[in-house]
RNA sequence: GGGCGAAUAGCUCAGCUGGUUCAGAGCGCCUGCCUUACACGCAGGAUGUCGGGGGUUCGAAUCCCUCUUCGCCCA
């Protein structure tokens, strides 16, 4: 049935067969799930559709798998809905760059062309990302596999463009915007990225008009002052309270301006004077329109100095412009000081270029009325963040909501549903293409697009097929768990929220999961620019998918970053290629000593079942231990504490079943001793149960190793098999107390041996205090594992030996002949008696004090009590052995 | 400038409601072992002023204040 197993994992050669098998199942799909169960939908943030795999997918995609496996195992309907998104500047970019290889700008190839041009580009490369989440596992449902410019979607974008404009939370208007003069599209507040920057502060003088002296302004953007229209100050500024209303002459450019006072100046900061640009900066756009002043834009498309400056400027790049002012004001002395200023600078998310401020017509969303419901979610605690401080930023961003640009000079991209009639100047505003104007004249539509996320913002409910009213809408809506970088937090996760209230009346996600980052050993965020990246495929070639997953999920705690190293794979994913090898192993010896008749079960009606009193200590221990496992896996991934899940299974699998109960049981396994049918039984079912907690982070080796246990059917698979639940006579406190007092002892004469250096195959002679219950029945596995010739028990014989007390003052003796060094042992059990006087100090003291016997609770004074007892036993058997030495 | 967080072993980090899970895990390091599941392993071991200072408390890595350093978000 059964081919033998490699003894070192190679998930190559398992990992594509059963990807397919589950695909081929169609175990994605949701399912009924189990009768009354709340559906579980998880919406996969959509890649970019040009995209290509990085570790922050990989991250992404394995935290939404664990939660998709584990809810769909726990038998709720689970749609885990993939997507791609068609990221308007990215990809116009990717294919310009193509063009650009042919020495043509996309102006030369013209819109048309040039849209078909990405669509071919899109269709041959697109959606590449999702084939590559495939060999990480995911269990997404690519059947329902969505584009947001496919038809339907671009459908709800145009209903929601409409909807909005009729309610008049979408306006035209012209307002600053950040503007990227290298992707030449306006930009979001969100798009244009902040980054703290070494600049400077130029401490610039303009003159009085009649030449009576000056003022002197500070700015950061020397260059904008071409298209200066006044000077503010503070209007209590004492220092400028003359000056107000006076004129200045503005140098190089020979222009005057007023000096008007406004509010929003800052007396602190530079001079206290500030330039005033109402075309090229938002502050100043709206002392401008307070005080009516003129709007001089001083720069091209890609900022470069236009005609509105003097002509030695025009065509200037603006950093070279920059230059040419200060260099001027200089050689005028103008220029008072320059101090170095550190600030933060728009910067375009998609290139990089520094962003210009500009003014410019562009579509709006009027955002208050959105974000206030969207708000609301999250302080009535509708809505939660993990980690939870993530929401004060979320409330944070809410409440100091500025509208949304979103028309974008792209090509690429949902084309803005708004006519203009060439006749009657009319605006149309519309869910269908116009072809012409009611007054019978020809329209033009908007040339722009919209902004990516405007369709990204619909994906909860569009991608199920909204505005229509679709089972999958009605079966799918809300969804559950959001998860995804913190980085697009506000360009998406909350005008998600925002979205879902005002189209669904209802958030379209309860819980939003944060998780942190993948850096480098420096902490630096991987990058492609940087070469600091990982490349997950690679990572899945070398290991294996669940080596992956495993080291990710156990590496990171709620809302902490990955540190991994780009340089040194191998160590990097040490703990999961460790743990997949280890537990490769585990199975293949289990399997090997299972065989091939279906073991005992271990609970149920079948006459075969293993009755209790047919267990003995260990079968009871490992059983309890199992069950521990089992509530603390599943309770750690109800509240997404995905690293302490995967602790808990490690080491159960490791410490527990690998290293104590199946070398407890080898001998019963080999015959050598009754009850391997026994062993058998309690082997099969435990490990089962580990394989299934285990799933949902490796789910290849354990749907693997869970297919070839005896007794399988053909077609089931571990992914649909229900989530284990604790064995209700498993709770043994006393099983687990007994068996820990075993690998007490074992681990004393283990670690006499190690100090003695005893040869590893020679057998030693020990005698022990006392023979309580434990040791009786698992006297065979002391022997076996600590290596024990003669055993016995009473007080110990006085030819020199090795001593040791366990913590309940059990005396271990053990036989070394000629190896003990009497100086050794007396100095070892001096030092041990040192240590343990110490605490034995601290504690006398703790019980000493009257207020903490009086205050403390009646539970912990008894339990210190007996630590104190206890401590006071060990010292006194040690204190009796070093009597003995002499 | 405003808001939030973090500092625990050489490295990456757990430590949740103050008390035997309190000083932990993985990786790295040291010693000995190719013990017929695993050397990606087994057995044993070393390493800590829990960032500094102050406070609350019978009791603090844990709560409070403060300082230092480092992050993140927003201006």
């Amino acid at each position: 049935m059964t081919a033998p197993l490699a003894p070192q994992y190679d998930p190559k050669a398992i990992e594509h067969d059963i990807y397919q098998a589950w695909l081929d199942r169609g175990c994605f799909a949701p399912a009924a799930g189990r009768p009354g169960a709340p559906p579980f939908t998880i919406m996969m943030p959509p890649p970019n559709v040009t995209a290509v795999l990085h570790m922050g997918h990989g991250l992404n995609n394995s935290v939404q798998d664990v939660l998709a496996r584990f809810e769909r195992m726990r038998g709720r309907p689970t749609l885990w809905l993939p997507g791609t998104d068609h990221a308007g500047i990215a990809t116009q970019n990717v294919v310009e760059k193509l063009v650009a290889k042919e020495g043509k700008t996309r102006f030369d190839v013209g819109r048309e062309a040039f849209v078909a041009r990405v669509w071919e580009f899109v269709d041959q490369t697109g959606g590449a990302i999702l084939e590559q989440l495939k060999a990480l596992g995911s269990s997404a449902d690519w059947s329902r596999t969505y584009f947001t410019l496919d038809e339907d979607l671009s459908r709800a974008v145009r209903e929601v463009f409409v909807r909005l404009h009729e309610k008049g939370l979408i306006y035209r208007g012209k307002y600053i915007i950040n503007w990227c003069p290298r992707c030449l599209t306006a930009l979001s507040n969100e798009e244009a990225e902040k980054e703290e920057t070494d600049g400077r502060i130029w401490h610039l003088r303009y003159p009085l008009a009649d030449g009576s002296g000056h003022l002197t302004v500070a700015t950061t953007r020397p260059e904008t002052m071409l298209g200066d229209t006044a000077v503010a100050v503070h209007p209590k500024d004492p220092r400028y309270a003359a000056l107000v209303g006076r004129t200045l002459r503005l140098p190089l450019v020979d222009r005057e301006i007023p000096i008007v006072t406004d509010e929003a100046i800052d007396p602190a900061f530079g001079s206290g004077a500030v330039k005033v640009t109402p075309a090229h900066d938002p502050v100043d756009f709206e002392i401008g329109q307070r005080h009516g002043l003129p709007q001089l834009d001083v720069m091209t498309d890609d900022a470069r100095m236009n005609d509105s400056v003097p002509e030695r400027f025009r065509g200037l790049d603006r950093f070279e412009a920059r230059k040419r002012v200060v260099r001027e004001f200089e050689a005028l002395g103008l220029l008072e000081k320059v101090e170095n200023h550190r600030h933060a600078v728009g910067h375009c998310y998609r290139c990089d270029t520094v962003v210009e401020p500009r003014l410019s017509d562009q579509w709006f969303v009027r955002m208050k009325p959105l974000a206030e419901p969207a708000a609301r979610a999250y302080t009535e605690g509708r809505l939660r963040f993990i980690p939870e401080r993530r929401g004060e930023e979320y409330a944070n961003w809410m409440a100091n909501i500025r509208d949304w640009c979103i028309s974008r000079q792209l090509w690429w991209g949902h084309r803005i549903p708004v006519w203009y009639c060439d006749d009657c100047g009319k605006t149309i505003v519309s869910r269908t293409d116009v072809t012409r104007c009611s007054c019978g004249g020809s329209v033009r539509q908007d040339p722009d697009v919209l902004d990516t996320w405007f369709s990204s913002w619909l994906v909860p409910f569009s991608s199920l097929g909204w505005p229509e009213q679709t089972d999958d809408l009605r079966r799918f809506y809300p969804g559950s768990v959001l998860v995804t970088a913190p980085e697009i937090l506000f360009f998406w996760v909350a005008r998600m929220v925002m979205a879902g209230c005002e189209f669904m009346g209802d958030i379209p996600f309860h819980t939003v999961y944060l998780h942190g980052t993948v850096r480098d050993t420096q902490h630096r965020k991987m990058s492609k620019s940087l070469g600091n990246g990982i490349d997950p495929l690679e990572v899945v070639e070398k290991f294996g998918a669940d080596a992956l997953r495993y080291t990710v999920i156990s590496g990171m705690a709620v809302g902490t970053d990955v540190i991994l190293d780009p340089a040194d794979l191998e160590t990097s994913f040490a703990p999961g290629r460790n743990f997949a090898n280890k537990l490769w192993n585990v199975g293949r010896f289990i399997l090997t000593n299972l065989g091939e008749a279906r073991p005992r079960p271990l609970a149920g009606t079948h006459r075969d079942v293993v009755k209790p009193a047919e267990l003995g200590l260990a079968d009871r221990w490992i059983i309890a231990r199992c069950d521990r496992m089992v509530r603390e896996a599943t309770e750690n991934y109800e509240k997404y504490r995905l690293n302490d899940a995967a602790a808990a299974v490690y080491h159960f699998v490791w410490s527990d079943l690998a290293d104590w109960y199946l070398e407890q049981a080898k001998p019963r396994l080999y015959g050598s001793e009754p009850g391997g049918d026994v062993a058998r039984g309690v082997i099969a079912r435990t490990f089962e149960v580990a394989l299934g907690v285990l799933h949902p982070i490796m789910p290849f080796i354990t749907e693997a190793l869970w297919q070839r246990l005896p007794g399988r059917v053909a077609g089931q698979t571990l992914m649909l098999a229900p989530w284990p639940r604790p064995d209700g006579r498993a709770p043994d406190a006393a099983a687990e107390k007994d068996f820990a007092l075993v690998q007490e002892l074992v681990g004393a004469i283990r670690q006499i041996r190690a100090e003695y250096g005893v040869e590893p195959g020679k057998s030693v002679n020990v005698r022990v205090g006392r023979r309580p219950p434990p040791f009786a029945a698992e006297e065979g596995t002391i022997r076996r594992l600590a290596k024990v010739a003669e055993m016995s028990y009473g007080a110990p014989p006085s030819a020199p030996g090795a001593h040791a007390v366990l913590v309940d003052g059990t005396e271990v003796y053990i036989a070394l002949g000629d190896l003990v060094d009497l100086q050794k042992e007396r100095d070892r059990l001096a030092g041990e008696k040192a240590r343990l006087e110490q605490l034995l100090v601290a504690q006398r003291g703790k019980l000493g004090n009257e207020s903490f016997v009086s205050r403390a609770p009646a539970a912990v004074v008894e339990k210190e009590r007996a630590r104190l007892a206890q401590l006071e036993e060990q010292v006194r058997a040690i204190a009796g052995k070093l009597e003995q030495l002499g």
